[in-house]
DNA sequence: AAGAGGCCCTGATAGC
DNA sequence: TGCTATCAGGGCCTCT
């Protein structure tokens, strides 16, 4: 499910609810994601107050009081589900999350709140959880990741610098986290098309006007998604349940044999395996 | 030491 | 219908 933007989206939705409130326990029903569950979760985090949700690349993070840091990374198939007690739907208007939608089957930790349950569900369990005491140890944790595709630092000098020593493909680069963080394999098959460019070409021969359409189309596709919501390709949806709809624009993303729909291209779109993991470009514009 | 490939896991779908 | 094979949005680890 979750890159940069899925992400983002899920923060903006847990950010409406958890903020300010105080956690009451959390269940592990499951422990071994893709890492272990930290022991001791529960004792560690229960009766404290949330002060800040932040996204860092494709991590949801909570900030507790006393510096606690909750890590969650939703890894291929995580989601999280809201759900309202039921004594308190007759309270309010606003639309909750249906219990109805809520998958039957791995349903692994749950966060217990005073009006709600945050569920943490993950069929691949690929997803982990981590806990850090103290920001210096977040920092840390997260210290090698490249920039965030909106930080300023996310510029021409840096990309030039970073892409010229770099003799790997294009498409791999873009989805190494220590170069930007953020980007998956959906959004790297849609920037390098919309950038007109091979994803196979070795990243340390791009010349000025690529390494400007790459920053300048990851920035405008990860915003424009982000706008509708993130990209439902298996149940993606925030914490309400609403879906998302980017997929609707994909342009390349499971789009092969439809035309390509850049400019004046009568290209063909074709699927080609890069490291094991599909990419989809233009047969005539990405030449 | 950078880069390619394997692996963790379950479910959906295609093909026979 | 029912089997098997292949493929999924990620990231860590190992090997060369």
């Amino acid at each position: 499910m979750p890159e940069l933007p899925e992400v983002e989206v899920v923060k903006q939705s847990l950010e409406k609810y958890i903020v300010n409130k105080r956690l009451l326990k959390i269940v592990v029903r499951i422990k071994k994601l893709r890492f272990r569950v930290p022991k001791n979760l529960s004792k560690e985090l229960s009766n404290l107050k949330i002060l800040q949700v932040k996204r860092i690349s494709k991590y949801v993070v909570i900030h507790f009081e006393y510096d606690f840091f909750l890590v969650i990374h939703l890894g291929m198939s995580g989601t999280l589900h809201l759900i309202k007690n039921k004594d308190s739907i007759k309270n309010t208007n606003l639309s909750f999350y249906h219990s109805k939608n809520l998958p039957k089957k791995h349903n692994h930790i749950f966060f217990y709140f005073n009006e709600f349950k945050i569920i943490y569900n993950d069929p691949r369990k690929f997803g982990f959880i981590k806990l850090f005491k103290e920001e210096k140890n977040l920092n840390t944790y997260f210290s090698k990741l490249g920039p965030d595709p909106f930080e300023k630092n996310f510029n021409f000098t840096y990309v030039k610098k970073y892409l010229l020593k770099k003799n790997k493909n294009i498409k791999n680069t873009l989805l190494d986290q220590n170069f930007i963080s953020g980007i998956g394999n959906i959004y790297a098959s849609e920037i390098l098309n919309c950038s007109k460019i091979n994803p196979f070409k070795s990243s340390c021969t791009l010349n000025n006007e690529e390494i400007n359409k790459i920053i300048f189309f990851t920035k405008k596709i990860l915003k424009l998604s982000i706008k509708r919501g993130g990209s439902t390709i298996n149940n993606f949806h925030s914490i309400k349940g609403n879906l998302g709809n980017y997929q609707k624009e994909f342009r390349v993303y499971a789009k092969d044999n439809y035309r390509c729909k850049n400019k004046n291209c009568n290209g063909l779109i074709i699927k080609q395996n890069i490291s094991n993991r599909s990419t989809y470009m233009c047969n005539i514009c990405q030449k």
